[in-house]
DNA sequence: TTGTATGCGTTATCAT
DNA sequence: ATGATAACGCATACAA
């Protein structure tokens, strides 16, 4: 079953009574005599001619696949991220080559020098290891995570979203905050986020703790965190700064089983501005990442030939909104 | 800059002094002489090659692509789907070529025929409009949608799904339901859902609504809708149906504002088991639809050679899980 | 302008 | 078992 083989230009070209080359012309639109022209479109239409793109790519040494690395998909922030990059990358007639890692150096690693045996026009990438062998001779583009020198990364400016958000907590009232977050102890945006949070309480006199979790046992450390906190049904922190947004869903989760309610007694902050849901609104309020940006950025640099840009790094301009965990 | 040119077997050949066969032998695993093994070896580190993936598909007339065709990622049921397919495709050593077709006609007709240009083992999709033209001579699975006779359509059983979340309902003391649903008026699997669901309403004399909103304008015309059925602070439904999680967590949003308290004095149930931010938790009370199995068989399906099964539709079963938004 | 012929990097079919 | 060579489908330099 289905043993057509493959109509091809040579199949075209003897329909039409011309040469392959003429054919070739054809299809990628260079001028041709009249009466050519016409016989061969007659033929590829009347073959269902289609061209090989993978034929095209060998011989033109041209290809239209742009790589994506990622963790994982269900993270939001990833999958958000990666939605704005299928977006664009269609926009600019590329195919998204998706890979994930599941945060495995090794397939991290295997992920990243792929391009070595399939031809891609560049890389996209948020690894969770920073010590990978990077490929030669192809445009890469990092998220969030510094890959070496040479190599431009795009961010957001985290330490200024980290400042936000202990500024947004302390003008609603806030007396006592805590900075919360899980996930590799490596150097990372994460740290910046602290940063600024930590400048903006220290500037204002404002008392802080700060509890980082790994990555597994999420949220049954975080509760005996917050309930060792817990006197007579009053928190220590009447003001929490969460790492993500996600973690901060869960925070609140655990301060609702706590029988604390969300603003009234305890405000939170999350960090990305990720839409659960991709409803209209932020389920909790947040330091908002321009995801969208981003995204146009990094398929820009990866598809503009011209290196001027190339070498720098970026930082895009993050914003507080509101969703409902704060009092404003 | 980066000039330096591909490496390329006939480069390893004359490095090791052997012909570019026994080179392609060597990398394919292909018994050679000892020391002929060796020396090949020795340059392709020597050099550092790697062979190229485009010539080798041209040339075996085998490629490692599968294709995938979503809306989009930003709804977490897809981005969920993509991340197990994914991980599934990896599994299998296959890329997963992501296209994103945001419901465009154009663009689900352009994804769909895009086999016939860049050659692919397979397509798995969930597209929104059902009259496209599909191309030949390439396996494709569907996921939820019926694509047209001897296209395998891998879902899951919707209907005992609605029956499901209606009994539960009832069991859990609810008097008064209604359906509730946004999306096109296509028929597709949100119709079985509503159907199992009236089916077990009927069948135990409980009353029940249903409402259905088009795309846009969502949470406005259900907020009217649920402000009409609101007499003196009191509900006509004490418990919702939603067809999706993602509307359910609306609706939720929607009542609250409403002074109402959920479960108390509305129950509510959403379809689809996706989790808000890859939590433990679900963040409605739901029915589970197993994602990550529906995955694995359309990778498999897609995969595997053999046509015998390949004429079916699957209907994955479903489950109940308690999620917050209903007494148990 | 159009046809002819070569090569992209690999694999497979031949002889050797 | 290994080397030479043709062919996969296409693009292009060159000749006509």
């Amino acid at each position: 079953m289905g043993g057509s083989k493959r109509i091809t230009m040579k199949d075209v070209a003897r329909e039409a009574g011309v040469a392959p080359g003429t054919v070739s012309r054809v299809v990628n639109g260079i001028p041709v005599g009249k009466s050519y022209q016409r016989s061969v479109e007659k033929a590829i239409e009347k073959l269902d001619y289609h061209i090989n793109r993978q034929a095209q790519a060998l011989r033109s040494n041209q290809n239209n696949f742009v790589e994506v690395i990622l963790p994982n998909l269900y993270n939001p922030f990833y999958s958000t991220l990666a939605d704005c990059l299928g977006r664009e990358l269609t926009r600019h007639s590329q195919q998204m080559l998706m890979c994930l890692t599941r945060g495995d150096p090794d397939l991290e690693q295997a992920c990243m020098l792929l391009p070595q045996q399939q031809p891609v026009n560049g890389v996209i990438c948020l690894t969770d290891h920073s010590d990978l062998r990077i490929p030669n001779d192809i445009p890469i583009v990092s998220i969030d995570r510094l890959l070496g020198p040479g190599i431009p990364c795009i961010t957001s400016d985290d330490y200024s979203g980290g400042y936000l958000a202990a500024q947004k907590l302390m003008n609603n009232g806030c007396k006592s905050l805590a900075f919360l977050r899980a996930g590799s102890s490596l150097p990372n945006e994460t740290d910046k986020r602290w940063g600024g949070f930590m400048y903006a309480c220290t500037d204002a006199g404002v008392s802080f703790e700060s509890m980082c979790v790994h990555e597994d046992a999420f949220s049954s450390e975080f509760e005996d965190f917050l309930r060792a906190h817990l006197h007579d049904g009053h928190l220590d922190f009447d003001g929490l700064f969460c790492a993500t947004v996600l973690l901060a869903h869960q925070i609140r989760n655990i301060l609702l089983r706590m029988k604390l309610s969300v603003p009234q007694d305890v405000q939170i902050i999350g960090y990305g501005g990720v839409k659960c849901f991709s409803g209209q609104e932020f389920c909790c309020s947040t330091i908002v990442r321009p995801v969208e940006e981003m995204a146009q950025l990094c398929v820009d640099l990866i598809l503009q030939t011209s290196p001027k840009l190339f070498s720098c790094s970026f930082q895009l301009p993050v914003y507080y909104a509101f969703g409902g965990t704060t009092n404003q």
